[in-house]
DNA sequence: TCAGGTCAGCGAAGCGCTTTGCTGGAAACG
DNA sequence: CGTTTCCAGCAAAGCGCTTCGCTGACCTGA
């Protein structure tokens, strides 16, 4: 039945008013079978007159499929992860899929509320953001179950046979570091992530082989663990600066921020008395200083080969995982003293 | 029937587990009838035995609602949002609803397809947030014959009556302007928003209010126009610097890197040169130079506010609409010149 | 003891779509 | 002209829930 021009109408509304039968709405606006050209454009006037909009729960509990995307990021409002967001969200659209995003906190309880959530509201894939590495068993159990494919976004899951979108991490951090040592730099920190998150492993080990690679000795005095938030970079800063560096890589912006801040309170200089070289590029960097030297990840690109790869997981179920691993670029501005430094560097 | 252990379980397969009918299952899990203790007992047990997740599109399709929100931004990447999004994402879920979240680039095409898009997946509710400032007459029509509340979020629109969290836009300028001539400048620019968004309209009164309270004549060659890019902060200060002032204010973050482009490119120095007063503040403002005094908008309240009103107003759809204000607070830093000026201005 | 009342639990309808046969009229063919 | 083929269009089932109204077991009171 139907027809109350309260609610909105439905395809049997529409199905009256252009005196066909509902499944012929349905193939006329699906395409889904032949119907004549006449016929088509009855359908099309009557969905116009009304202003139908077909209900998408509906169809979904019909087709079993919801055209939807689960995307968990540890915190959105962290400015790392909105690009990365915007840059899945234009893929997924493209597509034909809608976006559901929800921020975890790094907190696995948080996570698996969403995560529960997310398979309650069906969502035909997932898009799983950096830390926490942890997921309950049953719950990888219920998502393969329901064959829905999970994507990683620089995070690996133990015991998880997905497609992974993933960052040169250990590069990033090589080429940082190489470069202050390039510089003439001879004591440089590190401060990386959590130690639980894989991409803060890689980041470590890129590190330590550029430090051998110089050979140079690792000083653990010069090595502290945050966990991407800015006050975490201020404690790291105010410990690794007893060890008096002369040069530090932070693992990202935030961070980076916080370690200003220890430099602020030790009265030092960057790049005069500590130079800096950081992870993640931002539009606004170019215009204050310390303008910093960066390792640029690709953040856009990141969402959208992670929105791509799971759409098209989705189309094809079969096939081996696939891995896309992205580039970095290094944009070299003060942060690192090329200024000061580069003569005494090519003097050497 | 039921019973395929390919697929999610389903309410008949929890019912046939516990020896109850589909309909005590229900009763059971969401506490809508009476249950006995041992039925409620088996229920549960069935639920943890299968794993078992109500499917909530089918739930939604059963009561006519879908415990999720529209939300529209203009851009989830530009620094802004992500935190009011945040602080909505927060406040929606503590209230049982989940986000949907799409950015518009201000471009109305691409907001009516996000506005079609969220009608069809049939949300409980909306949150328009910033610009533009309109919407076709038709969807909003099908918005309120559907029932479906609106919240603007420092943004108005035509003829709509909506429930609004507002900043004080005015009083934001005002504040910031009158600071910067209290500090003696003689000649302070602006630069604005969209002229279309009815913030703009109200940022630019603050301005010229607090001009005419000094008794200053405005000189139009010193306000410029921007649309809240970065890009767009750059023209305008190209433009605005040839009229010569020795003081800014800007309307939002990424127009102030822009403009501290075209500031570099005309060699000169912020705050000696030009000072400058901003709005929206972030916790790396203090980390680097020119310190920007600004306007610190309460974005992450903004969007708890906003989530609020919203889930109140669906919960009792009568009522007149209501207006939140929110206060903005001024952060004193060094780009408005503080330090140079504070004696002069004393000494007046 | 039995009529009437109470209420735990259930059957079935319905939410708005898609999709699988089926139907019946027109076209094609002998 | 009768029979077969074809296919545009339709009726009905089903997706997985909630909820209305009913049933029948048990309790109460005369």
């Amino acid at each position: 039945m139907a027809t109350s021009n309260l609610a909105m109408p439905n395809i049997y509304d529409v199905a009256k008013r252009a005196r066909v039968s509902a499944a012929t709405v349905s193939a006329a606006l699906n395409d889904s079978a032949f119907v004549s050209p006449d016929l088509k454009t009855r359908v099309q006037a009557a969905v116009a007159a009304l202003g139908y909009q077909p209900n998408l729960l509906a169809r979904s509990m019909a087709t079993q499929r919801t055209q939807t995307l689960g995307m968990i990021v540890p915190d959105i409002a962290n400015p790392f992860f909105p690009e990365v967001v915007r840059g899945a969200e234009d893929t997924a659209h493209a597509g034909g899929y809608t976006l559901l995003i929800a921020s975890s906190d790094n907190d696995v309880k948080k996570e698996e509320v969403y995560l529960r959530l997310f398979l309650a509201k069906r969502v035909d894939g997932l898009i799983l953001t950096k830390a926490p590495g942890r997921m309950p068993p049953e719950l990888q159990a219920a998502f393969a179950k329901a064959g829905v494919p999970i994507v990683l976004l620089a995070r690996t899951v133990p015991g998880l046979a997905a497609d992974v979108v993933e960052l040169d991490d250990k590069g990033a951090a090589y080429e940082g570091v190489t470069h202050l040592l390039r510089l003439g730099y001879q004591r440089v920190g590190f401060i990386g992530g959590l130690r639980g998150a894989s991409t803060s492993r890689r980041r470590l080990d890129g590190y330590k082989t550029a430090l051998r690679d110089s050979r140079i000795r690792l000083d653990p005095a010069l090595v502290a663990e945050g966990d991407f938030r800015v006050e975490s970079g201020y404690r790291a800063g105010i410990d690794l600066l007893k060890g008096r560096p002369d040069a530090v890589f932070i693992a990202n912006y935030l961070m980076t921020v916080g370690f200003m801040g220890a430099l602020r309170q030790y009265r030092l200089r960057c790049p005069e008395d500590v130079a800096l070289v950081t992870c993640d590029d931002y539009p606004w960097m170019d215009s204050f200083s310390p303008r910093l030297t960066t390792i640029d990840l690709p953040k856009r690109e990141l969402g959208a080969a992670a929105a791509q790869l799971l759409v098209e997981r989705i189309a094809r179920k079969r096939g081996r995982p696939r891995t896309i691993k992205l580039k970095n670029a290094m944009r070299v501005r003060e942060s690192c003293g090329c200024a000061l430094r580069s003569s005494t560097a090519l003097a050497r």
